[in-house]
DNA sequence: CGTATAATTGAAAATGAGTTTCAACAATAG
DNA sequence: CTATTGTTGAAACTCATTTTCAATTATACG
């Protein structure tokens, strides 16, 4: 999904379009890796230099509300933030370079139900993240 | 693995047994659902009143590093504790009563053969975490 | 176009979880 | 019993995130 299409659906939600948020949007949708909110502000700021930190944490606020960005968990924190993928996809990040690639994966049912049936559980939800190395960190 | 058990450990590896250590340990040996160390804080002072939060981190800090305990990611944030299970193990989140049960999970192994031949990377680690409503949690 | 309105902005102040510092204390080895 | 060294809690500190606020600006409507 292009950044245009972001700034629609925020649009559709009733918010309004400006530079800052411009900016902000533009950086998370061209970038392939997550990010933490001071790095989106620092990258957004070379597109609109006025940006304050502040408008970084509340457009991704509203942008993780429209499920256009998902937050990354990591070893060393939870707050890097990658746009999101179409229905139900997972996350593979590379340890190196931080590069993100989204993947289908409903092979998890016959787990699922094996778990269900075991523990009595009704699943509702799931997170799978898997990290590792891309084919480009690997060769060097 | 019992209260007992892990204050072995921790003396295994040149840590000392003081009351608030203990405190901290029993607590957290004893629930069954994951917590932040505010929430085992309080649970804590019942058993040691003079304990400090500090104390609490520090503690975590150990048994984490020990393997004793891990991180439990969540949506609201990523600093609840659980004990650790044997191996590797995967967790399942109550939504309503945040019990949390471990389970073995090693039918991943197909998956992420497949996810490595399409995408070229590497995998070294991964993170499964389902959530819904317990056995219990289900009846109400 | 103006103009009214309500959302948005960035700076500064406030918050709050987590960490560091430090002097007093206490577990352990000998 | 004593020396050593790890541990303690309080207070100070750090730093990411949130709140406050007055000024600005996008948008709808005349």
């Amino acid at each position: 999904m292009s950044a245009e299409a972001w700034l629609a659906r925020l649009k559709d939600n009733g918010y309004r379009q400006t530079a800052a948020r411009q900016a902000v949007v533009e950086t998370i949708a061209q970038t392939p890796r997550a990010l933490t909110p001071l790095q989106v502000y620092h990258l957004a700021r070379k597109r609109y230099p006025a940006l304050g930190l502040v408008t970084v944490y509340r457009t991704l606020e509203k942008l993780e509300e429209l499920h256009l960005i998902q937050r990354v968990h990591q070893e060393g924190g939870c707050q890097a933030f990658l746009r999101a993928g179409q229905g139900h996809q997972h996350i593979l990040l590379c340890e190196r370079c931080q590069r993100a690639v989204l993947f289908e994966g409903d092979d998890l049912q016959a787990l699922f139900d094996h778990i269900s049936r075991q523990t009595g559980f009704e699943i509702r939800d799931h997170w799978l993240q898997i990290s590792g190395l891309c084919a480009d960190c690997r060769q060097k």
